[in-house]
Parts: structure tokens; C-alpha cells; sequence
DNA sequence: CCGGCGCCGATTGCCAACAATCCTGTCGAC
DNA sequence: GTCGACAGGATTGTTGGCAATCGGCGCCGG
């Protein structure tokens, strides 16, 4: 990220694997991705790497990069680690938090529970990304609030497929509740169990075989 | 490490690094480690990118790479993740572990125990890191497995000054064996328990001031 | 005598060209 | 007709050199 020319490439790239531009399994032609960015290949090259350290990315020695394809398996792996990480983020914020904290904190799990209620999912899923931006911010602890964030990128898709499940919205706002609950009280063992407890059920929603919607588009 | 150049200078870079030669703080000139490494300046340039992505180094633009300086306060919280991620490998071996691989763990423990009992320090130093890999190897989670070992990786420093003091190793034996215990009778929860609080016990030791040696340099 | 200013060596960042490697399509032999 | 070898094109990996930038040193003014 030296470089203004190669960290405009590194944004580029990860937007457009976040935005599903670029689903996974796609090749990174050097090439394509300088007249795309209108950088030096040499820039393009370093973003490719710096996106391979963070495990988006993939490359094949002579053959080129492609979007990493993240398993079912993986994903499940991914979510365990982000489960202990949470754990520890979740206990740290309930030692920390200042009241200037707390009251933000309540008021966004309202919105979050409006936006249920009003059945804006897209909505709903970004907030829950903010909410754990809110915890982890709390909980001072940037290198774990850096480990999950790395971690939650590599499957941007996995938690896209996952929010649009029937009946999951209600069960996490439920167990963001407690979350938030816990950490308010500033009680560290509760606030571990409930964001263990939401993760846990975001695995066990993951080893789910993926539900047929009947929906032919 | 796409070429055998890179690979090289990044191993020679990464020995240098933890055998305390290029100590924290020590800065990274291109040219030095061309002349040391033998290997081409863009090749080094490429070691010292991976090096950062692993945190073990820091580039200031313009003015080169140093090899980082964590602090206590990081060491403690970069051991605080290890710790939740130690208890969720712990875990999962208790799990999974097969009869092949608790004989040698076993055995493993007894060699320590020698290793403790004889004062060789540094051998036992080697063996605990030994022993996290077999519990990691029997977790079968390499996710959380890399994740420990580059968390690892960037303390080297701190984990040599912590072997050394006096009465460490014997806590230290006391809560590897629990584990140890926990992980062949597969009893995930105490396994879990186990592990975490080893980690704990790092955190706390490494929490307290460094004790006085009465050298006054 | 002291503080600010401008040059200079050293070092890094960048780029364009070269060399190495791999995939694809085609040709020929069996 | 099918399999294997071969050449062509495309893409990546590497090298060397050049421009930009920074810290230090000496010089000048106060």
C-alpha cells in the first residue's frame, strides 16, 4: 500500500470481487487489470500480491491469478476461527466499553430490528457488518478486530447466499441482542457466550445443505 | 515465494530475523541484503513485501524497511488471539485425534519431561513448539493452524525471554500435560479449557514487568 | 554562537523491455 | 479417425536502469 497508483488498484480489485464482478474462479490478467485501473503493471502486480496475502486471491506459478474459490469446508474453517476471535473481541468490549459507546450501540440495534421488520434484507446485512465494526471498535483490540475483518473478507459471497435464508434474519437479531445485551451490561462471560452462540449458529448454517428456494431465476 | 530466488532470501531474511541477528528496530537496506542473500534486488524487494504481509517487518515510504518492534501491549494482545485460537485447535484435535497420533503425543510429553527435569531450556523451548504442532496436525484445521503460526512468528523475541524465567518451564509442563490428557482421552471441552488456560498463563506472565536480573546494562 | 536554508549522497519506487513458461490449435503419423 | 508432437500466441516472471524522495552536512544570515 506504499503507493497511491497500486493501493487505487488494490480498491478497484477488491470491489469488484466484493460486488460479484469477478466471481470466483476468475483469471487476473496482468494486462486486463492495467488497462481496467490505468496503472503500471507493476502496480497491478503488487495489489494482485498484497490481495494474495490477504487470501482473495491465488496464484499459479506461470499460469496467472484468479479469484480464490472458497469450500463450503473453507468457509466453515474461516467462521470457526472467526468464532473464537469474535469470543475474545466480544468479552474485551464488555471490559471496555465507555458509556459514550453504549448508546449508540442500543440505538443501532433498533434500526437493526426496523429493518427487519421491514423485511429489507441488503439493508438488515449491512448493518450487522457496522454492528460488529461498533463491538470491535469497543473492544480496543485491533489485532483481533484485524484478524476477523481479514478473515470475513475472503467470503463476502458465502455471507451474501446466507442472509437471504428465510427465518435467519429474526434468529441472528435475536442473538445480537443478547450480544448487545451482554456487552452493555459489561458482563465478559455473557458477551463471550453470545458471540460464540451467533457464530456457532452461522456455522451450523453454513454445514447446512443449501436450501432449494424453487426459484428458477 | 513463486521463484526459488525470493524463497531463499525470504528464509535467509526470516532466520536473521529470529536467531536475534537484525534485531527490532534494525532497518533493511536493499543493497546490504543483495550483497548478504546473493539473490537480485527485486527479489529482495518481493521477500521483504511478504515479510510485511506476515507483520514480522514494516516499510516507511521512501525511507525503507525495519524489522518491526512489537511492543509488551502487542505481545500480549497478538497471545490473547493465540489464545482463542489455541483453544479452538485444542478443541478440535480432542475431536479428531486417531489412536496413530496419541502414542507419539504422549511420548512426546515424556521427552519434555526429561527436557524440563534435565535444565536443557532450549531444547524444551524447541519441543512445546513441537507439541503445538502435533496438536495442530491432529486438530486438522490448517486455517487456524497458519493463523497461530504467523501470530506466533512475530514474537519470537518475547517467547525466548519468557522461556528463560526461572519457574516458567514447570507451570508451563503442568498445563501442557493437562492438555495433553485432555486431547488423548478426546474431551474437547477440557481440552479447550487446557489450552486456553496455557495461553492465559503466557498472557499473564508476559503482562507482569520483565523480573529484574540484577544486570544493570 | 545559533538557527534556518539549500545542496548532495544514499536509498527507494517505478517503468519499460527481455526472457522464460504455458496453453491452444494444427499438422502429420499410425 | 485418433493420438502425439510441434509451432504460434499469449501471459507471466525477471532484470536493469532511471527518476523521485529523504536525511544529513555545510553555508549563510542574524
Amino acid at each position: 500500500m506504499a503507493s497511491a497508483a497500486q493501493e487505487s488498484a488494490e480498491r478497484a480489485l477488491r470491489a469488484a470481487i466484493s460486488r460479484g464482478d469477478m466471481p470466483p474462479g476468475h483469471r487476473l490478467v496482468e494486462a486486463e487489470l492495467v488497462a481496467l485501473t490505468g496503472v503500471s503493471r507493476s502496480a497491478v502486480r503488487l495489489a494482485i500480491d498484497a490481495l494474495i496475502a490477504e487470501g482473495l486471491v491465488e496464484r499459479i506459478p506461470h499460469r496467472g491469478a484468479r479469484v480464490r474459490i472458497v469450500s463450503t469446508a473453507e468457509a466453515v474453517a474461516i467462521t470457526e476461527c472467526r468464532m473464537a476471535l469474535e469470543g475474545l473481541l466480544a468479552r474485551k468490549a464488555a471490559e471496555r466499553i465507555t458509556p459514550a459507546e453504549i448508546v449508540p450501540l442500543r440505538g443501532h440495534l433498533r434500526v437493526m430490528t426496523d429493518a427487519v421488520d421491514g423485511g429489507d434484507l441488503l439493508k438488515y446485512s449491512d448493518l450487522i457488518q457496522q454492528l460488529h465494526g461498533m463491538v470491535h471498535d469497543a473492544a480496543r483490540h485491533p489485532i483481533a478486530a484485524g484478524l476477523v475483518g481479514r478473515l470475513q473478507a475472503q467470503l463476502v459471497r458465502h455471507q451474501f447466499q446466507l442472509s437471504l435464508r428465510p427465518g435467519r434474519p429474526r434468529v441472528s437479531l435475536a442473538e445480537l441482542t443478547a450480544l448487545v445485551d451482554a456487552v452493555t451490561a459489561r458482563d465478559p462471560e455473557r458477551a463471550e457466550a453470545a458471540a460464540v452462540a451467533h457464530v456457532r449458529s452461522i456455522v451450523d448454517a453454513l454445514s447446512e445443505p443449501v436450501q432449494q428456494t424453487g426459484d428458477p431465476a
